[in-house]
DNA sequence: CAGTTCTTTGACATCGCTTTCAGTCCAGCA
DNA sequence: TGCTGGACTGAAAGCGATGTCAAAGAACTG
């Protein structure tokens, strides 16, 4: 029903090729044939099948980005820097996010059988065999995000997290002042909560505080159950003189507003740092220190690398790290010595 | 280069004919020769391309979901109710959100000239006259999500904006008990603002309460700049009675940190009530009393709606409006009576 | 046993495009 | 006048699937 190549041509009074070229902006088409030929488009409000286009192109200019969930801001920077560089690559980007729970795998697979992408990039919270497993045999060009996956090197680009977790917790060791640091991350498998910890307790050992198992806590990034938690621990973490640090705002968020609750000022009585540097960092009373993760700049990188991939499949793998940066604000006190016991801030 | 239908043919001794059988699940073929394709299928790793395949049948089984922006979990959570309901019907979701500023429509252009979805779900934030343009001329199956466009009627779903507006409204003016409401809106020509803001003159004509052009803000759904704004004039709208009604959670979030920061006390000395009860309705001290809009909702039916017209499109246009339902937290009291003076709450 | 039906299979047209490859036409040149 | 080459154009061969139709053989009927 739809018009077709062959309508044009008709009502052109060319042949199909002759249309073909004139789609495709090839210069050897006479000006007047052209011009006909293009007036012939507009009238019969012709767009090419881009099914048929892919056939035989091999191409639909279509990439793809996959997430883990889409709850956060810190997705919609991913989506906002790798929508404009993949535009400014000539391609469009569609997004898919797993649904609840670790189906990314399905996902992909999905993805790989449907094949109308040219690539895809992919980013999992949970690194899971299946995933692997599936990316292991994946046909499409693909750029992994934020996730060293063993075994099988991938094009990735990934923040290092362990840099910008180790730089906090320095400016909590130094600046703040403390004597004694309560980690509250997500689970024990989340990739992103593994390099934190692992920053946490490099820092802790490099400057001599205790290392209590106690002193860990993994829950699910959420503020609410942040906040019930620090409802129960917030005094006795106060009278140790301990700072919080949160694998993330939201839970930073929670924490800071179970403290005030509780009556205690933070960050003179309770120091409390995030990571992420999201909207909620801005909008806690006092606004958090934590780390900004440069998550534009991660789903720009990772659309080059994935076009850089797709443009040639035998390049070697490449990998790229992007650096975080710690920001200072008032949630940790600023130039903060709690051994004097100077208020937090004029 | 990678494997086609006849290499399959070949290796199992058939005929393309019967691969394509066996794929598409037909039953009249045998128990054996099925077995024999099958095997070839899974040794060669085969999978059908999905443009030729596309080409025949017309149909790709994706269907897309436009949205204007992804900041935001009001974004997150139609994307989410949406993403479900499109599986459920046999059909993959990708999402697509326009960039910076309004190039929705170009972005419409774009799709609609790929052609590889089925169908897309679209939702405007302004309504511009190019955007109405390209919808007119489209020639993929769409339906509108939660603006009423004029002229041309579409298939949408609506949120019955007013009428949650409304009753946030007569709860300010009833148990609140607020002598004069001020507004705290989007862009005057976003659609959600102009809905609500309706609702606010009409409640406000119905109980008798000034109406001035200067209680009216239109800001940009930010929480910073609500903040700010907030901050000039909190201690004159606490001291003259009012309330605050601000068209969403965030802007609403703001201005009660401006008002604590005030040293003033919410809901006592100010009430403050926001609009879509998202995460930081809850993540507000006090939380926010509110209008929950049922976001996934709206996203499931869309698709549902979506497929509909996919599957019929002749079936005349359908209109599905969506209740949204008041939500009493704490921020402008709870049964409170301001004019006995109580305090908000024990 | 001939005729009919059912089951199973393969040949081939088709979808709408891109891309050789082989003209056709005409100007330029010997 | 005949030849060469350049500028355009068209015919036709795919791309990789689906779907139609006919044929081959088995099974069933009278």
């Amino acid at each position: 029903m739809p018009t077709s190549i062959v309508d044009v041509a008709k009502l052109a009074k060319v042949s199909i090729s002759t249309v073909s070229r004139v789609i495709n902006r090839s210069e050897l088409v006479n000006q007047q044939t052209r011009a006909r030929v293009e007036s012939a488009i507009t009238q019969l409000g012709y767009q090419p099948n881009a099914f048929a286009r892919g056939l035989m192109l091999r191409r639909s200019d279509i990439v793809g980005l996959v997430l883990p969930d889409l709850h956060g801001e810190f997705y919609s920077e991913i989506i906002r820097g790798a929508n404009i560089q993949a535009r400014h690559l000539g391609y469009n980007l569609v997004v898919s996010s797993a649904r609840d729970g670790d189906d990314s795998h399905s996902l992909l697979r999905a993805i790989q059988q449907r094949a109308l992408l040219d690539g895809v990039a992919v980013m999992v919270s949970e690194l899971t065999d299946r995933i692997a497993e599936v990316l292991a045999g994946f046909r499409l060009p693909y750029v992994v995000l934020d996730g060293e996956i063993d075994g099988t090197p991938h094009d990735s680009v990934v923040i290092d997290q362990r840099h910008g977790a180790v730089a906090l917790m320095r400016h909590l060791v130094g600046p703040a002042g403390a004597k004694r640091i309560i980690f509250v991350g997500g689970l024990a498998t989340n990739v992103d909560t593994i390099a934190r910890l692992d920053a946490y307790r490099q820092v802790l050992a490099e400057s001599g505080l205790p290392q209590a198992a106690s002193d860990v806590y993994h829950l699910d990034y959420q503020y609410e159950t942040a906040y019930r938690l620090a409802r129960e621990h917030v005094r006795a973490w106060a009278s140790a003189g301990c700072c919080v640090f949160a694998a993330n705002d939201e839970m930073a968020a929670g924490i800071v507003a179970a403290a005030s609750e509780a009556g205690l000022n933070v960050p003179r009585d309770l120091a409390v740092a995030g990571f992420d540097d999201t909207r909620v960092a801005r909008m806690t009373r006092p606004p958090l220190t934590t780390v900004r993760v440069p998550m534009a700049k991660m789903g720009a990188q990772a659309m080059e690398l994935l076009c850089h991939r797709i443009a040639d499949p035998q390049r070697p793998r490449t990998q790229i790290s992007l650096q975080p940066e710690l920001v200072v604000r008032e949630s940790c006190g600023t130039a903060l010595r709690r051994a004097a016991g100077q208020p937090a801030h004029a």
